[in-house]
DNA sequence: ATAGGGTTAG
């Protein structure tokens, strides 16, 4: 059989003219992807710089990703300052180097940056500086963010709306977390789990109770969430009667589950029981 | 073509 004979690849403009070692600029890319460090990474780099194009989107996005992975914000806020039009992509590629490693306010002074820009935020980068305000306590930026994701319409999306109930629990806005989940058509695991969870650290037992008997689930994170804010509340047999439940609805206990139960049973020197 | 959720001790 004759196969005929394929028309010559038209060379897209991002294509390397003369691939030296480091081949094609999706080579590059897929090499990148890889990076475990800076150290792997600068020399793709610089090669991008003398031979490709160093303001490909997708080539910044790895290689903030790399500084992610390795938490230099030195390296990504060089990437990023020498980036012209960064889009939304990257970011919140950006800002997760800033948050993972802890630069709260950078990330979300970042944000507000984009904001001005006039770079419409999507779904993934709210939840990513939503959780940067809630581990800075900044519920005013919270809230200001809460207004932008209801005129985006992205209320329904159940990433952000997690992350809003975190900002509002480690607040201690309970009322503003639970308008949040009551708000959802119906509840998912996680969503109840992180209400829960809200209760339990600010010592609000029976209403976290009260929401987990809502839920009915075989997940066993959310069994543990409500188990470990018992012990850390001080409700020790509590948390030993749940636990009994737990395995009464065949829901199997994790390593965390048993870390929390040998706590109780130590915390009430139940020996025996906890052997 | 580029991305993401919840639980623990020390």
């Amino acid at each position: 059989m004759i196969v005929a004979a394929a028309s010559p690849p038209i060379s897209p403009p991002y294509l390397n003219s003369n691939p030296g070692s480091f081949g094609d600029r999706n080579q590059l890319l897929f090499k990148l992807q890889k990076c475990k460090s800076i150290q792997h990474a600068a020399p793709i780099h610089a090669h991008i710089i003398k031979n490709g194009n160093p303001n490909d989107p997708f080539i910044l996005f790895e290689l903030l990703r790399i500084c992610s992975r390795c938490c230099s914000i030195e390296y990504a806020s060089k990437i990023f300052q020498q980036t012209p039009d960064p889009n939304v992509f990257l970011y919140t590629a950006f800002i997760e180097v800033l948050v993972s490693s802890g630069a709260y306010f950078d990330g979300i002074r970042t944000y507000f940056q984009m904001i001005k820009d006039f770079i419409l935020p999507d779904n993934y980068i709210i939840p990513l500086v939503l959780k940067a305000c809630g581990s800075a306590l900044d519920l005013k930026s919270g809230e200001q963010i809460h207004c932008q994701v209801m005129k985006l319409g992205l209320s329904s999306d159940r990433f952000v709306r997690v992350k809003l109930m975190e900002l509002y629990g480690k607040c201690g806005e309970f009322n503003d977390a639970k308008k949040v989940i009551d708000e959802m058509p119906q509840r998912d695991v996680v969503a109840s789990t992180v209400m829960i969870s809200c209760y339990l650290d600010h010592g609000l037992v029976s209403k976290a109770m009260d929401e987990f008997r809502l839920v009915s689930t075989k997940d066993n994170v959310c069994w543990t969430a409500v188990i470990d804010g018992l012990v850390r509340n001080g409700e020790m047999n509590y948390a030993l009667e749940l636990f009994r439940e737990m395995q009464m609805a065949g829901v199997k206990p994790n390593e965390v589950t048993v870390v929390c139960v040998l706590s109780a049973c130590a915390q009430l020197g139940a020996l025996e029981l906890g052997k």
